[in-house]
DNA sequence: TAAAACATGACAACTATTGGCATGATTAAA
DNA sequence: TTTAATCATGCCAATAGTTGTCATGTTTTA
């Protein structure tokens, strides 16, 4: 086998291994310690960090992380990945901030001159646009860490009715239009709710006593199936169809007619009812809302109360 | 020098030249032709796509992109890359589709068992969730090479007033919230406009012929500036402060106050109003819109509409 | 037909790698 | 204090790998 292989085998070993003696190593791959010595001595100009310890329990530790063994990428596909990673900076907080800053740096350390050239041209064309959210998730990694330990958990919690002091066990974390949630387990009552975690005040860690839930994948599938469905039944003028093609919600239920018009007639749950009538109340005219009545008389009920709210002459 | 870091230097050199024969390499290497074959004999074995021709003006060619050297990357870098890869996937198209398949091909791969593992279990406990976007955007590919090339272009447009057609130079390109925007300047009448790129349904590139504009990071830039800035003064409930604390817009303009209330002392833009009628119209008593006086007008008069669209007694 | 390219084999000269041995230094346990 | 287990380094001969040169083919095109 070539050096260069060898070379590498070692480096993937010894990088998983952390703490080794020469002998090992020398067993290992059937090599003499002196060769061991020297590969070491190699692996270690090459960057990676490692220590070695003298005397009796001495030996060497890898101080990296495991490291992938080395691997051959296209210009494009460096591109891919800065691009990737733009898209991400709308996450003021995320679990994998310094990683994604070295790998940009090793990918752009590594590309030619002109590639440089390229991206920031590019750059220059195309990008990710979203708000810069400036709530900050200060216990995000507290939080990942606490469910990856499937800990149970006591949080302060900033909730609709005030700060309160919950006891939950977590099911997992996603992100979401730049903010970052967690469904959890609430040991008082065994409902799952859903927290914000950058409304999460302060977090205590139990011992880790796992009840058995469901996963993350499952909730995420779960929490969008209907609890109590109702009939929406809405006719769209041309415009109508062309703003709720762009509702992620609706696009799919939307049924164009051949004269530009159309209407949705789908299932929906009833605990969607506020959000939707939202939606509607802001077409106005180019959706007509015929069914279900609930939320013709949400649209009626909540103008009624806006009436009220601003009254006819109102002045600062 | 090491034979493993010419062959790297040689794979970087001809997978930029594409085509080259063995004398040049020679050359340029100052090696022995015999070696050069040596060489790429090797590296067609380490999986470089690359043919020869025989005869007279023959000679290799690379098939692949331009490759960069090799990169180390760690575990905890490869996961990065695979989430922030995740966090794209709301995007039905992408102009890196391919890259973003083979790069988690690449990285997958040289996982070992375990990392493979600890990837799989990771993805039980964290996510990107995304309303996933039916719509398709088919002319994607076409509208970026077109831009790329600075193409003035002629397309079809679905707009609000119906399908018509537009001679435009394109500025560039962006991805929000699921759906990709092009600002273009009009040439008819010199003004930039934004096109939503799913809804365009044909076009046609002219010539190039640049007329110079702005880039997109100055436009993404400018077109955020208030073009007609209009006070706005809300008074914000306890809930009020909640809700708005996750409207990326306003979630600046916040202020609190001690018992938890709160309100809203900001300049908007005029053409804004629409869209924050719809916000106001939600939050209802939450939030008490003091000023402008036209968005006050605006929640009235729409909640008059919606008034007149659903009448008292409606069935269906 | 000649020139320009790739393809491959043989071999000697050269270079790099390896293992074995020796010598030191350092550390912790006996 | 001694001893065993470590790393660190140097030397050298044996071995393994690489290189250049030359030779012989093949394919393609001017």
């Amino acid at each position: 086998m070539s050096k260069a292989k060898r070379l590498i085998d070692i480096l993937l070993f010894v990088s998983d291994k952390k703490k080794f003696t020469a002998q090992e190593i020398a067993d290992t791959f059937n090599i003499s310690v002196r060769t061991v010595h020297r590969y070491l001595l190699d692996l270690s100009d090459m960057g990676l960090p490692i220590y070695a310890e003298q005397g009796r329990n001495g030996g060497y530790t890898v101080l990296s992380n495991a490291i992938l063994p080395p691997i051959l990428f296209t210009e494009e596909e460096a591109v891919a990945i800065f691009f990737a990673f733009q898209s991400l900076h709308y996450y003021r907080d995320l679990p994998f901030n310094a990683e994604i800053k070295s790998v940009s740096q090793k990918l752009y350390d590594s590309l030619q001159k002109e590639a440089k050239k390229k991206i920031d041209s590019l750059q220059s064309y195309i990008a990710f646009w979203n708000p810069k959210r400036t709530v900050t998730t200060p216990l995000l990694t507290d939080v990942l860490e606490a469910i990856i330990n499937q800990s149970q958990l006591q949080i302060q919690y900033d909730s609709k009715s005030g700060i309160s002091t919950k006891h939950v066990q977590p099911i997992g974390m996603y992100a979401h239009d730049g903010l970052w949630y967690m469904p959890a387990l609430h040991l008082q009552n065994k409902k799952i709710l859903l927290f914000r975690v950058d409304r999460i005040l302060s977090i205590l860690a139990n011992d880790k006593s796992k009840e058995t839930t469901i996963n993350l994948q499952q909730w995420l599938e779960s929490a969008f199936e209907l609890q109590q469905p109702i009939r929406l039944y809405v006719e769209l003028s041309r415009e109508g169809v062309r703003q709720c093609l762009s509702e992620p919600n609706l696009e799919k239920a939307v049924v164009r007619h051949s004269d530009g018009t159309g209407h949705i007639d789908t299932m929906i749950d009833k605990g969607e009812l506020t959000f939707n009538s939202s939606l509607f109340y802001r077409l106005g005219q180019h959706a007509i809302v015929k069914e279900p009545q609930e939320l013709i008389q949400l649209l009626r009920k909540h103008a009624h109360d806006l009436l009220a709210i601003y009254p006819k002459q109102s002045n600062s």
